[in-house]
DNA sequence: GAGGTACAG
DNA sequence: GGTTCTGTACCTC
């Protein structure tokens, strides 16, 4: 979801490649498929990596017409910065992570339209897409929230059709767009995603191996290497400086200097462009090793009596994540923040306590996560955001514990039950003390004042169709 | 092993 | 006045 370089055009034949002005390749060069073209009838095994356009502004307009062809953002927790631009608003010089109050006021004129985050909607969506695209596949690895690997098999005219196939699918039973990249590497599908991301003649899906590897070859020359996956700004500046700014130049580079000069994950890169594969495919979602919740807060916190409520529900949350599944934490960490942009005295406390046993009850981490920061607050200090972060993760019942370590109430459960009660209840219908039962919700909790129904995944916010 | 950096989405 | 959240890998010491 991230592209801040301008399009790159493809040419449609290596004629006009050529005579778009790169002629420096030699038509034999490599394409990274680490062979010839391959023959018509050639049965191939490739990756697909599928992602959906602008995910969370699709998902906004797969329930609300009135912002298909207009410009469209979504905004992070508390309204504060872009996170998601439809093409039109990128259109219009929005870049990601621009502050919503810079956009405010123009908005109208531009006829800028801005949604609060949904992650609730963007998750269930994103399950429904992940469960379609499966079905098309040999193999799959969900990557992030709108993007998977997929195994595609066949011959290279019928991957290009599967490609146009799960497009279509997809469009048809959710209502979002994808793109759809087809390579030997992981790498290389990435790529060839982007590729078609950019040139909208493609129909939204590129194949490598179907093009032309002079044309291959042009892009490639074309493409900054920050348009890679793994190269950022820092890195793409480093290798600016050793005269590799292409996708083409990086390709071309030495595998062992780019080891010693950078990282085994930058040689990875350089390999898997030229088709060796390096990345493993990851179809079961490792263990966790952190969970973190972190939240900003709509207003400062300043007072330590409020810090204690905001770590006490904080712990609460994610002591039910830990719970629901499956694991335990050893270590629990407790910050707290002042803002970055302020010139005024910055204060970071952070403390990190190691658990008796590993737990996930959530009376446990509750206590350790108000006890950690009783002695960091200070009154009067504006805190902007806070956060309890738990590691030292192990699955529940991984490792017998002496029952001395064992609190009395974990015997009971409470975590379970608390998570049962949620669940049909609705979160905010249970809680431990400071995070307990309150006609009305703190100042400092998160405002979203552009939020959208949850259409799928609450009763009484579905859409509505209204016949005639 | 801790802490910092970089990257991704 | 106001600028997200979550997670992993690698490097250095």
């Amino acid at each position: 979801m991230r592209s801040t370089e301008e399009p790159v055009p493809v040419a449609g034949s290596p004629a006009e490649a050529a005579a778009a002005g790169d002629t420096s390749k030699s038509a034999g060069f490599c394409t990274g498929t680490g062979a010839a073209r391959p023959g018509p009838l050639q049965q191939l095994h490739r990756i697909a990596l599928v992602d959906v356009n602008s995910f969370y502004v699709s998902c906004e307009r797969a329930f609300d017409p009135a912002l298909a062809g207009i410009p469209v953002v979504v905004l992070s927790n508390n309204d504060g910065c872009v996170v998601a631009r439809s093409d039109e608003a990128k259109a219009l010089g929005i870049k990601t992570g621009e502050p919503w109050f810079k956009l405010a006021d123009a908005a109208p004129h531009l006829g800028l339209v801005q949604r609060s985050s949904n992650y609730e909607l963007y998750g269930d969506l994103s399950s429904r897409v992940m469960e379609l695209l499966g079905r098309y596949a040999l193999w799959q690895e969900v990557y992030s929230i709108d993007e998977s690997f997929l195994g595609l098999a066949g011959t290279a005219e019928e991957l290009d059709t599967q490609g146009a196939d799960i497009r279509a699918a997809v469009a048809r039973h959710t209502g979002l767009p994808v793109c759809v990249g087809i390579g030997t590497t992981k790498t290389l599908a990435k790529f060839a995603n982007r590729i078609a991301k950019q040139n909208k003649h493609l129909g939204g899906v590129c194949s490598l191996d179907t093009m032309d590897p002079e044309v291959v070859e042009t892009i490639m020359s074309r493409v900054p290497v920050t348009g890679l996956w793994g190269v950022g700004a820092k890195l793409g500046k480093r290798l600016g400086a050793l005269g590799i700014r292409s996708v083409a130049d990086l390709k071309a580079a030495d595998p062992a200097l780019i080891r010693s000069r950078f990282s085994v994950t930058l040689q990875r890169t350089v390999l898997e462009l030229n088709g060796t594969s390096c990345l493993p495919l990851e179809e079961e979602r490792a263990d966790r090793q952190q969970l973190i919740f972190s939240r900003s807060f709509s207003v400062p916190v300043t007072t330590a009596a409020e810090m204690r409520q905001v770590m006490s529900i904080y712990a609460q949350q994610a002591a039910a994540r830990l719970e629901r599944e499956g694991q335990q934490a050893r270590v629990l960490t407790a910050y707290a923040g002042t803002s970055h942009f302020s010139q005024k005295a910055a204060s970071f406390p952070s403390v990190t306590v190691r658990l008796q046993s590993p737990t996930s009850d959530p009376v446990v981490l509750t206590r350790a996560a108000v006890g950690a920061l009783e002695d960091s607050i200070l009154e009067g200090v504006p805190y902007t955001k806070a956060g309890v972060m738990l590691s030292g993760l192990s699955d529940a019942g991984a490792q017998p514990v002496f029952d001395e370590f064992v609190s009395a109430h974990e015997h009971r459960h409470i975590g379970e039950l608390l998570g049962k009660v949620a669940d049909k209840y609705g979160a905010a219908s249970i809680g431990l003390g400071l995070a307990g039962l309150s006609s009305t919700k703190p100042d400092w909790t998160m405002s979203r004042k552009f939020f959208s129904p949850r259409y799928t995944t609450d009763w009484d916010e579905l859409p509505v169709v209204r016949a005639r």
